[in-house]
DNA sequence: TCTTGATTTAAACGAACGTTTGATTAAAAT
DNA sequence: ATTTTAATCAAACGTTCGTTTAAATCAAGA
């Protein structure tokens, strides 16, 4: 079974995209890499950017939709009282699900996510955003529930930084790896790193909470260790 | 004072690019708002990947510099025995610092550099590695030492976790705000943004150290609770 | 078979890009 | 005063880009 010519431009285009990001993929680039013709991008999509969109669509509404789905069968199942760490997984899992489809191109799409996440363009934030807006939205009501110490305020930053973790990790791009000390480290074993960002964004959703953000040098009084326990 | 063309240039392009990015930041955009003929570029930096890789070290190698120098002075004062709230400071601040210069340009910088962390041009990416490789070693030990119960591939991915959460807050994409409850949150606030960024590091980094990764449903005993304190 | 509508195609359009050139000006050295 | 070097300038170079056009091809429906 041949796919038609627009799935066909989608797939290489996303593809590409995530290769070597927007700008530096040409319309040519991707027809020519597509075997179709040049014309028939703006035929079937109007203009580049609705093709970018359309191609954002296809992957973030059925992804939130899972998110949501997920979050719902939590909410079946334990009511009130959800683990923290499984809101996180709710929240991970879709995005880390499409991160382990190389076949069908969810794992290209996911670093390109992960790398508009931090990309200028404002058209196309907001295009996102608006996609993310249901989602968000639920969860964080999820969040107040499960994080009832949390203001509305300190919620809101801290999923912003979950958010922005979840958004690093998806673009894939590994700064770290200068380290000669971890050169065994896989980067693309997802599941691993699913699991260590998991912990971390629990620990971190669960910090102590502090008032005044006033401490500049040495004060350990803020600082609560948790006990570090294998298992 | 008159600075010469080579700064002007240099600042100019630091604050178009942080706006609009590399690719859609023309040389003619640049000569046109700096006010000096567009074959100056190509004169003074021989082309536009060389102005760029120039404005990086202008900026980071400074910025890392101050990262190491901070490191030694905790060294001097508690030895072995800094807290690790401390350590993380004395690598988030110097980057917070620049953050907080909206006169010379250093928060446009930060931005720059922030979306730089995901973005595909890998020239560039190993450019600006080879400029953070040393301080990142000087750290990666520093932690090393803080957090003795990680294994090296913990403290990495730990690490790896730190530094995307500060590209992504450095980038100042806020992808939350699309959530109403809290419009009130100035996202602009760098030193309130810094003290949870630190609450939310220190928790992550100290989190519970798991062997198996192969949990994907309720088990709440990973999960060890910390109890919010204010104050 | 003829017609109609949807697709594909090759070719061209104008605009914008990074870079280069050769002349011109400014400053410094002899 | 003359030469030499550095810097600036207007203009053009060759490419590549997204988009448009008009003809050609294809697939049914009448």
């Amino acid at each position: 079974m041949a796919k038609d010519t627009k799935d066909i431009i989608l797939d290489t285009a996303e593809k590409l995209f995530a290769k070597q990001g927007f700008n530096n993929t040409s319309l040519r680039n991707i027809t020519t890499e597509a075997d179709v013709n040049l014309a028939s991008v703006n035929y079937h999509f109007g203009s580049k950017d609705a093709l970018i969109q359309k191609l954002f669509e296809r992957r973030i509404i059925p992804m939130n939709e899972q998110r949501i789905s997920k979050l719902e069968q939590l909410e079946q199942k334990y009511g009130d009282h959800i683990a923290l760490e499984n809101l996180i997984d709710a929240f991970m899992e879709p995005a880390m699900e499409l991160s382990r489809d190389t076949q069908k191109g969810g794992a290209l799409f996911i670093k390109l996510l992960g790398r508009t996440y931090t990309d200028p363009s404002s058209e196309l934030h907001d295009a996102i955003r608006q996609l993310y807006a249901p989602a968000i939205e639920r969860f964080r009501d999820a969040f107040a529930r499960v994080l009832p110490e949390l203001t509305p305020d300190e919620l809101y930053w801290r999923m912003h930084f979950m958010v922005g973790l979840l958004a690093y990790l998806m673009a894939g791009t590994d700064m770290m790896r200068l380290i000669a000390s971890c050169k065994l480290c896989d980067p693309l074993d997802t599941d691993a790193l699913i699991a260590r960002a998991r912990m971390f964004l629990v620990a971190g959703m669960q910090a102590p909470v502090i008032e005044q953000p006033d401490n500049t040098d040495q004060n350990e009084s803020t600082t609560r260790r948790v006990d570090s326990v294998a298992g």
